[in-house]
DNA sequence: CGGATCTTTGATCACAGTCAAAAAGCGTGG
DNA sequence: CCACGCTTTTTGACTGTGATCAAAGATCCG
């Protein structure tokens, strides 16, 4: 069963901006579009390096586990993020983490060997390669910082909103896309450190039933937590929601969190 | 004063490698040579992106705070690594973060804009700066899962070898290259335990007195951590370490790790 | 020698991990 | 449509690690 939203355009894929019409249709032409059901394998931590993959429509969780079990999410891949591009440039010969899809999941793949040598010639592929590596870089940096500085709740706060800004959901009321054993591991806790953790955020004005999340009050938790983490500035997230103006009212009291509140 | 080895030779840069030696040389007169004393800031969080560095000598942190006052350590860039590169590559008009020297360094300084055109023209200097930016992902990524899965005692043993390792000190015994307040914030604890930590090292063959360290027993210190670590079969800090022979009869016993300790 | 800064030590506490068990959801087949 | 088994999630009780606050020691440097 592959239920997939028909939206996957490959052309307006952030890796694609830039290039001349022609060899952007040469360039998605070259690549196989495959599709994954949930819970199927992309490749496996060890496997011999072969093909990276660009995230069209789904999502793609890649994990690793350590010798006494325990899994870790290295990260979650959403449409126009690159799965495994790293590898491309570095000098390991197997795969440093598996990656499975987690829901049903459309990708482009790229033999590794052939896309290097696309970038070694094409100049606006390789900036966009290097703009979407600095963004992975960027947002690990982030994830780490929170790790250090947020509560758990904090956590799981910030990635609801970061959620709603990456599939466009109304903060009002979306489906988690994921399980929560996914979305756990993702924010490096336990599942039942964030089952616990769900609750208390009631308080805070989000109500969760099964796989349903409302946010009541936007405003406040933007305060119960941006204002404890360092890039406040220039949160991608934040800056998306205020962008789109999730309903005018909200709109502008949300502008003004960024002074407000400590 | 700026007492800095003179080792510091630019065309032995990773990201200067696989270029012609004429196209090599042109890029390092590109280039300034800056001198930081410790303590001394290459540019602040928020400024206007103008430059960005990489480091030929000694070591620079990046760092952010927060809005109540915490710092986070970023990054810890040594010889070979770059500053601000990921910048050169998104869209923010503002560092993202500060830098500061974390001892007496010496850089290389480019402007972001004229580099960027070189990249875009230069195919091997784009895989080299892809390389460059995939280990910093590849390296957050490693912080991230340990924050997550190891003690403040693991995470401190693990970094003490990594300085071993980029550094080439002999683990038999070694100054600390930083203040013990920049090792605990770029491990992501408090000084406080970052101090009872390395008493309790003690118990598992490290001695530290001052700035001084001297780790007794390799062998049981990569068990104490590297078995509960995912990336074990990859990690370049032991594979240095190893490939170095910090000493005859000690590579032996290193090497039998791997698969001998949960 | 005096005054910074940096580090250590001590006592206390809260958050999240762990183990265990119950409950809810979900797909399959009778 | 319900019963069954399996997976996922919730709830409960307990514990340990590391953060916090506070104060004393070191170390560095003018």
């Amino acid at each position: 069963m592959q239920t997939v939203t028909a939206s996957a355009k490959p052309e307006t894929l952030p890796l694609f901006q830039d290039i001349s019409e022609k060899e952007r249709d040469e360039l998605i032409k070259a690549g196989k579009t495959r599709k994954f059901a949930k819970g199927d394998m992309l490749f496996m931590h060890g496997d011999t390096l072969g093909s990276f993959y660009i995230v069209t429509d789904g999502a793609i969780r890649q994990f690793r586990e350590t010798p006494d079990g325990k899994e870790i999410t290295v990260g979650l891949a959403v449409r126009g993020d690159i799965v495994g591009g790293s590898h491309i440039f570095e000098s390991f010969k197997a795969y440093q983490w598996s990656a499975g899809a987690a829901e049903n999941t459309i990708v482009l793949e790229y033999p590794i060997f052939w896309f290097k040598e696309k970038v070694k010639s094409h100049g606006a592929l390789a900036l966009n390669m290097l703009a979407a590596l600095s963004q992975d870089t960027h947002r690990a940096a982030v994830d780490a910082e929170h790790l250090i500085t947020f509560t758990a709740a904090q956590r799981v706060a910030c990635f609801l909103l970061r959620l709603c800004a990456l599939y466009n959901f109304s903060p009002k009321g979306f489906d988690l896309p994921y399980s929560k054993t996914t979305i756990a591991s993702k924010l490096g806790m336990e599942l039942e450190t964030f089952s616990r953790t769900l609750q208390k955020l009631k308080e805070a004005g989000v109500e969760v039933k099964g796989t349903q999340v409302a946010i009541r009050d936007l405003h406040q938790l933007e305060c119960f937590m941006c204002g404890h983490c360092s890039i406040s500035e220039d949160c991608a997230t934040i800056d998306t929601l205020h962008g789109r103006g999730c309903s005018g009212s909200e709109q502008v009291v949300i502008r003004k969190i960024k002074g407000e509140c400590l």
